[in-house]
RNA sequence: GCCGACGUGGCUCAAUUGGCAGAGCAGCUGACUUGUAAUCAGCAGGUUAUCGGUUCAAGUCCGAUCGUCGGCUCCA
């Protein structure tokens, strides 16, 4: 048989081989790091016998697929290691993630010394060289054999599987586990891991179900690594928003005003304004018209959109149903019906589509007690609202328009490159949390398609994350820790315009159906500033800052310049404040260094009497030296007019 | 909502394991009038998240509530 390798070259055998012989005939250093195999594009077992002509290729720590097969066997060890400490636990599953592997049993909670002592007898089964073997049982044999050792929730899972399936098994000394592989040869090469966290988690993610208990690991190869990553994790925890958003003094929380509803401080308000002013112009510009609609409605509102069937119980109902059904209001969790009812007060000719309605509008959801976090996930929170009533000619155009727009928010604020696109579809399996039937769905999930095709649009697809009334490209960003939060949506709506009799007058007289574009451009404020934080570090773009220049006088005979030059910088809208104190200018600028601020202008008896400015940018070497006042005018106002990304 | 951890001046943390709540930074007052990352001195700041319990005695032990965090589930 003919092995073709990745690099192009083969190699010829007579007998069969497993791919672990053939990465040995290789090399044997190679058969060393070999953590799995790849044949055909299919990742194998290293044990997997290779009879006839193929490619393969050998998976190292250094690909993902041998990262995972690696991990996962870290997670096998894991189980070991528990059942031997715990012989009451039961196993769930334990899978290979990004950044490490967890594995999930039936078994009590577990504190940070709990997980020490498995850790430690995790290092003892490293150090057996435990051989880990794997075999075949036909389905029922399957069964049997998890039912004798007693492991329900495995027998649960093969009981899953197709009568006729043949279930793999891997075997490690005393513990055995349900599990398609791959794996490595031996406990032994997972020699750097640690238990980073438990928690608990429902069995097969169903709230309805048990909840067990996980526990998450990372492994590495090189002790340099893993340490590499656990020192990653400290450090981020410095980037985090929650924390170093209330360090910076942008917000806060207050126990007796409540959960999901943080204070934003003058500094963060100032932010979130900037903002607001920023893309309120700017889709004037893209020839949006404003909206100002209530901030709550009566209950009736929110049946004829069926958010009262769906969301019902995530909205701030005021009012009893019980006592008065007329009386029951709620805050609105969305702006759409209301912008529809403004479209709805006018009767519209197909010449006034497309329109644009947008609305800086504040929402409330009552989202359940433990989804709080920071400012990504909120009670109230902000969003630029906007909805496009267009004919079905225009959805392309007013499309493209939306992510150009979204594209345009992104890229101002530098986030460009950590963004990814997903277009949302409805789940086919769970159709009652939809509007509408098969048909339609397919319909304009396949429109979406092909206009993300066109726009050559790197996207990925999900099911089951569409909203009720349509598909939705979501533009999603992920935290400092690796989770992932949409930013800016653009959904394609179908049904509503029906739900709310809403038309417009086409060439022939006749009333028709408009479709409708809800988007944001600016998605949730709060969570944008958020992003922010954690990407810059509290460094912002200069025309983001609430204070973008700080003057340090060197003495008080230099106040009166200082104001002068203050009043100058404001004149020209820069956000600047003077720092009076009597200090010596070490310790203002170490003050100012520590805010991250932008520029800092030291003004003293050489600056007064030329007329400059000594200018000092954030970050090291931040020295620019002397500058005509008019200079430095001019570089910041410009620096602020366009928006600059400084480093 | 579920599992778990946590909650001490504005911030970061102490309090010898149940025995007088304390320090640094920040703040205020005064002195110093300063040239590119911390001048000195003094003052003030607390019902230890809240409520209840055990005890001669509770920041510390127990219970409830509120909040924060790590996950799960959810996210129009």
């Amino acid at each position: 048989m003919k092995i073709t390798l990745k690099d192009g070259s083969f190699k010829e055998y007579e007998n069969q081989m497993s791919v672990l012989d053939i990465a040995k005939d290789i090399s044997e250093g190679l058969a060393r790091m070999a953590c799995a195999g790849e044949i055909n594009g299919e990742v194998v077992d290293l044990r997997t016998i290779v009879d006839k002509d193929v490619e393969l290729n050998i998976l190292t720590f250094n690909d993902d697929k041998g990262k995972d097969a690696f991990r996962h066997t870290g997670s096998h060890i894991l189980a070991q290691a528990v059942k031997r400490l715990y012989p009451d636990a039961k196993c769930a599953i334990g899978p290979a993630i990004e950044n490490g592997f967890y594995y999930d049993f039936d078994m009590p909670s577990l504190t940070r010394e709990d997980l020490d002592k498995i850790e430690s007898e995790m290092k003892k089964v490293v150090k057996e060289d435990v051989a880990i073997t794997s075999f075949t049982l036909p389905r029922e044999e399957a069964v049997k054999f998890m039912e004798d050792k007693d492991e329900p929730y495995k027998v649960e899972l093969i009981k899953d599987l197709p009568e006729d399936s043949i279930i793999s098994f891997y075997e490690q000394g005393d513990f055995t586990d349900l599990c398609a592989g791959p794996h490595l040869m031996s406990t032994k090469p997972v020699k750097f891991f640690k238990l980073t966290s438990s928690s608990g988690a429902y069995w097969r993610g169903n709230s309805d179900n048990k909840m067990l208990t996980r526990i998450y690991g990372t492994a590495y190869t090189k002790k340099a690594d893993l340490e590499e990553r656990l020192e990653f994790l400290e450090n981020i925890k410095k980037r985090d928003h929650n924390k170093l958003g209330r360090e910076m003094g942008l917000f806060t929380t207050v126990d007796v005003i409540g959960q999901g509803l943080p204070l934003l401080m003058p500094k963060g308000a100032a932010m979130i304004q900037t903002m607001q002013r920023w893309i309120e112009d700017e889709e004037e510009k893209r020839g949006y018209v404003r909206t100002k609609t209530p901030l709550m409605a009566k209950k009736d509102l929110y049946v004829i959109s069926d958010h009262w069937g769906h969301y019902k119980e995530g909205m701030f109902v005021l009012g009893d149903e019980e006592k008065d059904d007329s009386e029951v209001y709620a805050l609105r969790p969305m702006t759409c019906p209301f912008q529809y009812y403004v479209y709805k007060a006018e009767q519209h000719s197909y010449r006034d589509l497309p329109i644009r309605y947008g609305e800086t509008s504040t929402l409330f959801r009552n989202e359940d007690s433990g989804e709080m976090h920071g400012l990504t996930r909120v009670r109230q929170f902000t969003i630029s609202e906007g909805h496009l009533v267009i004919t079905p000619e225009q959805v392309e155009a007013e499309f493209r328009g939306c992510v150009d727009l979204a594209k345009y928010c992104m890229t101002t604020l530098g986030v460009q490159d950590d963004i990814t696109y997903r277009l949302s579809k409805w789940d086919p399996n769970n159709q009652e949390k939809y509007l509408g039937n098969a048909e339609q769905w397919d319909t304009v999930q396949e429109m979406m398609r092909k206009m993300l095709d066109e726009l050559e649009i790197d996207y990925t697809e999900e099911d089951g994350e569409a909203a009720f009334y349509g598909p939705k490209l979501d533009i999603q960003a992920k935290n400092v820790y690796g989770k992932e939060d949409t930013m800016i949506t653009i959904q394609l709506d179908m049904f509503l315009a029906e739900r709310f009799d809403m038309y417009y007058i086409d060439q022939n007289g006749e009333k028709k159906r408009p479709y409708i574009i809800h988007r944001t451009s600016m998605g949730c404020y709060e969570r944008t500033l958020a992003w922010l934080i954690e990407k810059y570090e509290g460094a912002f773009p200069t025309w983001l800052c609430s204070e973008q220049v700080r003057i340090l006088p060197i003495s008080e005979k230099h106040h009166e310049y200082a104001s002068k030059v203050a009043a100058a910088l404001r004149e020209e809208g820069v956000k600047v404040t003077v720092d009076e104190r009597a200090e010596k200018i070490g310790y203002k600028i170490r003050e100012a260094r520590l805010n991250k601020l932008p520029y800092m202008l030291i003004i003293g008896a050489n600056e007064e009497e030329q007329g400059t400015v000594s200018v000092r940018q954030r970050g090291e070497d931040g020295d620019l030296g002397s500058m005509n006042l008019d200079e430095f005018v001019t570089k910041i106002t410009t620096e602020i007019k366009n928006k600059t990304i400084n480093k």
